[in-house]
Order: structure tokens, then sequence, then C-alpha cells
DNA sequence: AGTGAAACGGACCGAGCAGTCCGCTTACAG
DNA sequence: CTGTAAGCGGACTGCTCGGTCCGTTTCACT
């Protein structure tokens, strides 16, 4: 690959994340080029449609996302655990709109199936122990994800276990 | 009025008020025509905009809502006014996709100064009762909506005060 | 420096949408 | 019953946006 192919896709990826996250995923490939400086047939070069490009980032976001909750397993205390991925998941959703508008084009995505699987096990192992309620279901507990980006402490208690 | 005019009106109203509900702010005005039984011609010869359409359903929600507000106000035991208005508040949003997404519109409605100021005197009698924890504006509270909408409990747990 | 392939980007296309317009239809007063 | 103004709705316009195409530029290898 070229060195100034390789620079411009480094910059539309950047330009695409930003974007996404302060817009939301109807942001228009125009503005993601324009903030990229380059032509937005460049875009769709690297990108053959629009969806793909937000995949692209939303992979990114889970990549990342899985990170932290493989270190959230490793934690000791499954509470502690629990709430460190919570917290930073809930981080994640605050930072990206897209993240919000785009929950459900995440599923196709390859990341999906093994991040839900260590979320899974995240709140299977904190429900055990007590520290957390059990009359929610691990994907219920993460639709509080939005509402935890503002306010992680308030949610936090209401999900702590009896 | 015409008899039948009066009639689209309603009819357009309804539709609307279903339409936006179900898929959002961004339903096509001819979406609402057909679900309405009308050309779009007529639709747009009552509200001279799609905006002003939305503002007319918007309108119905806070009217109701400020019904269910003044009713909270009138309850004796502050916290039992303060979660019945909660979670009245939550499931309308539960029920409606564009209250969520055009929240920010409803601050330009008439009705709204008067349902903030209700809401805010019902904040302000809960917390200082102590039964709602009081490190949350009003409006913060209100921001926890849409996950109320799916988990009540959970939320009001966390909002009790110490 | 010269050359060929890779990359670029803006002109262009088509679809979908909000909003307009006007010839036709219909309710209802007299 | 009839005249007419109110009401109707679909064809039309202008605009935005995703996606394509191709003439021009740039890289990198020799």
């Amino acid at each position: 690959m070229r060195a100034d192919a390789r620079r411009n896709l480094d910059r539309v990826l950047g330009a695409a994340t930003e974007c996404f996250a302060e817009h939301g995923v109807d942001v228009t490939v125009d503005e993601v080029a324009r903030r990229a400086g380059v032509g937005h047939g460049t875009v769709f070069r690297r990108f053959s449609t629009k969806d793909a490009l937000l995949a692209a980032v939303l992979s990114n976001e889970l990549d990342r996302m899985l990170l932290v909750a493989r270190a959230a397993l490793a934690e000791e205390d499954a509470w502690t655990g629990f709430s460190d991925y919570f917290r930073a998941a809930a981080d994640a959703y605050g930072r990206s709109r897209a993240l919000l508008e785009a929950k459900e084009r995440c599923r196709d995505l390859p990341q999906y199936e093994p991040l839900a699987e260590a979320v899974y096990e995240i709140v299977r192992r904190a429900q055990a122990t007590g520290s957390l309620r059990n009359d929610l279901t691990a994907a219920e507990v993460f639709e509080l994800l939005p509402a935890a980006s503002r306010f992680p402490d308030v949610i936090l208690d209401g999900l702590r276990g009896t």
C-alpha cells in the first residue's frame, strides 16, 4: 500500500470516529471527508458503503471494550469487576452518539459474540455473589448504559444486590 | 370548518401520533398521510411544515403530562407523588420514540414552562423530605427517564435518598 | 529522469424527501 | 336543486445525500 494511501486511510478512520461520535450515524460522508481533508470519492474507495465505514468504527470500539471486559474478569472481586466494566462501557456510550444509535448494528460484527460472552460472565459472576441484583438479565443490565453514562453512581446504586 | 375537514384533521393528528411514536421523528409525511388515509397535500394544508405537525403531537403529550404532574403535587406523601409522576413520565417515554428524539424540540412549546415548574416542585419537595437523593438537579433526574421506561424499579431504587 | 500503476477528487447520477400548486370534487347554504 | 367556496390529492420542484466514474496527479521503482 502506498504511503499516501495509508495516511489517507488513517485520516478517514479518525475523522469518521470523531464525526460519528459527535453527530451520530446520520452525519454525511461529505462531512467525514472534509474533516479528513480528502475528497469523498477517496472515502468510498476504502469503504464501499457508508455502512462499511460505520462498521469499521464500531469494530474498533468493540475491540477496546473486549480488552476492558477481559480485564474485568481477571479482577478477583466480582462486584469490582462488574462495576469497573460497567463504568468503562458507560463512559464509551457517553463519548459516542453512534454507539447509542447503532447498538443494533453491532450485533452483526465478528467481535460481538466474544464480547457478549465475556459480559455475560461478568454479570453472572456478580449475581452469583449477590452483589448485583439478580432480577435482570445481562442484556437488560446493559440497556441501562445510556443513563449510566450520565449518572453512573445512581445506576450502580440501583443495581446493587440486597 | 366543514365536517370532512374536521374528520381529516383528527385522522392526521392520530396517524401522526402513532407514526412519530413508532418510528421516531424521521418518519415521512407520506407515511403519516397514508396511515391517515389522505393525500399528503392535505397534511401540509393543516400543518404548514412537518415540524409544525410534530409540535402539535408533542403539545398533546405535554398537556397530558402536565395533568399528571398537577395530580402528583396534590398527593400528600412527597415520595409517592414523585414516584407516581416519574413512572408515568417513564411510561410515556417508553411509548413514544419521538418523545425521546425530540426532547430538545419541546423546550420551545408553550406548555414547557409550566410543566418544568411543576416538575421542579415535585422534585424539590421529595428532596426536602430526604426520600429522594439530593445530589441531582430536577433536570438531571429526568434525564434518567429513558432508562426508567424499561426498568423503573432499578432507577427508583437508585434515586432513593439515604 | 522516466514510466506505469496506484490513488485522488470532483463532476455526475438517481433516489427519497419536504413542501407547492392547481385542476377536480364535495359539502352545505339558500 | 344548484352555485360556490372550501377542501382535496397527486403531479411537480428543488434539494440533499449515498454512491459511481473518469480525467488528472502522485508515488515509487528502476
